[in-house]
DNA sequence: CTGTTAGCGCTTTCAT
DNA sequence: ATGAAAGCGCTAACAG
């Protein structure tokens, strides 16, 4: 007791043997007598030494054994939306079965990122849905460990896991705005921005967002496949995913003249916003108002919502063996859940 | 390009400097001259060095920079806690502010968890609240480093950052309890193993997790204080912390001869269980049946129950300030919401 | 402002 | 089964 640090070599000192057989005894006790071991771990019990120092062995080894998580923007964001979480949990699974450390990034939107990304003492990198424009992806990209991308963009030398986006919008869409007129869309922010704001026919190549700027794209062919006009679409732009904020956003479409008669929403935490909204100014669902969601939460069910069922679960896990180096599919499934808030 | 490691050393060689103004350059920028910075700059973009190793930094430096937080048991229950998730978005929130990581050491339940914790590389720890018996709690006591524990147990050496749980269940159960005649508690689990299970008067001493035992024994006290005796107070204890637990449990306490006419439970998402199936028995709240909540979470405003307020973000907060070897007050604060859902 | 020296604590060779 | 040597990549401490 009483010295600050306990090194393995004293121990080794202590119980009369070299330090690689103290050495051996925490890394393969197999190579060890058992005399020899009892010794090592009487002396180490005496010193109060607790095991070897994790970052000599990272240095010795040329691995952390921890994955490095990167959720964009800021953090508490991220727990707080439920599908994050759930890709967080998959990523877990994976860390708890192979015995790594899952290290969670905190990224303020600032410059001082780079040096945290860079820094971080992790053997491959996660990165949640972010911009095309995000630095983080160069300095994930510089450190030149395995990473991968969770949604996009597609980075050269990353690896990418997501669902085909477009596919799904379109097909989502086009029972959302079947025997629509004004269908209105309720949208994830457009770039790191995340401004709130509603536009209507929005030029879609400058959303900075590939997940969002995908789902737009799908939205658009199922609207002009449904014979309406991309700049007859009115897109709500949310600056979060929360149910809150799509609700008011929502209020507001439903109470303006010419109000929307489907409403495809990006995720069920907003789509559910949308239901209270039109609940709220009296809208029966499906017939005033068509309302689709995404990602088939609990919530989905519960309020019967048309969505599009993906597991984050599963992606995140996915992302956690891509991050490991492990050879991993790229493209995850997704399908479509008809229930009762659409026409279709 | 190409080499699979690019030191410093290397860096420097190339800039024509030596290994320190190359290492200044990264980590005290300012004393270094304009003309030096921009040839090492240089020299680490021509091959690809993104800065100091970061595990040879922590190992020469004595610090990670990082943090670690033990959830307790499987890692994704966690982030199915929303109050958990409060929590951590509270510690994330500091170490954010200061440039930190933070690590999540999954944690099984096995015996493989004592090592874990024994290798993270991390400054401190944080412990999610957990039983008396948890073999985690020695492991982070042996690495010295500073730690903390959320709820408890209370360990020695080791900070404790939590509320009073017994004086809140006495005042939460004063309210549940009014004017009842056969009240029960849904309860969270009493020991590691996680056994639902319903049992009356229980022996408080016996529970393992503090937490759990300080709010039965406040409650108790309120039972006793409303003129109950003990061994007639049902416990439904529950595996987990969500809804349908609880609702299913107190759909079966609602259905059976002599029901609860009042149930205090120890979240609010038990409580919110607890009101569904109060209304699918055609039970009316408070009349029939009083219902009490824990944490005031969204949906406790949502249902309009009485409750305990408490804000497990900022003990998040505290508890990464105490990891960090800051000083921090141990004791949290709490207060009583009295809602609709009491018969006070 | 820049450089030299020393070693953080450990584990990978390669012997014995 | 055990040990000696070497050095992982970096930065604190001190010169100059």
């Amino acid at each position: 007791m009483g010295s600050k640090r306990v090194t393995l070599a004293q121990v080794a000192e202590l119980a009369g043997v070299s330090v690689m057989t103290a050495s051996y005894t925490y890394n393969r006790p197999d190579r060890v007598s058992d005399q020899a071991k009892s010794k090592v771990l009487a002396a180490a019990a005496h010193l109060g030494y607790a095991g070897p120092d994790p970052s000599a062995r990272s240095l010795r080894r040329g691995s952390t054994r921890t994955l490095g998580v990167v959720m964009g923007e800021h953090l508490s964001y991220a727990f707080e939306d439920p599908e994050a979480v759930s890709f967080l949990a998959g990523i877990a699974d994976v860390c708890a079965e192979r015995g790594y450390g899952m290290t969670i990034l905190p990224i303020t939107g600032a410059a001082d990122d780079v040096p945290r990304i860079t820094s971080a003492a992790v053997d491959g990198f996660i990165v949640w849905t972010t911009s095309d424009d995000d630095p983080v992806l160069a300095a994930v990209r510089a450190t030149k460990r395995p990473a991968v991308i969770h949604g996009g963009p597609s980075v050269r030398d990353l690896a990418l896991v997501t669902i085909d986006n477009r596919a799904a919008a379109h097909a989502v869409g086009a029972l959302a705005f079947a025997n629509a007129a004004r269908p209105a869309i309720v949208s994830f922010p457009l770039s790191r921005a995340r401004v709130s704001t509603t536009i209507s026919g929005a030029d879609i190549e400058d959303v900075l967002f590939p997940v969002t700027r995908e789902r737009l794209e799908g939205y658009r062919q199922a609207a002009h496949e449904a014979g309406i006009a991309w700049h007859d679409v009115l897109i709500a732009v949310c600056a979060r995913n929360d149910a809150a904020e799509a609700e008011r956003v929502a209020s507001a479409l439903l109470t303006s003249t010419g109000p929307p008669d489907a409403i495809a929403a990006m995720s069920d935490q907003q789509a559910a916003g949308v239901v209270h909204a039109a609940r709220s100014a009296g809208r029966a669902i499906p017939d005033d108002l068509a309302v689709t969601g995404w990602d088939d939460a609990a919530v989905a069910a519960r309020l019967d919502l048309t969505t599009v069922a993906q597991s984050l679960r599963e992606q995140g896990a996915a992302c956690a063996h891509a991050a490991l180096g492990e050879p991993t599919s790229q493209t995850a499934s997704w399908s479509l859940v008809r229930r009762s808030s659409t026409r279709l």
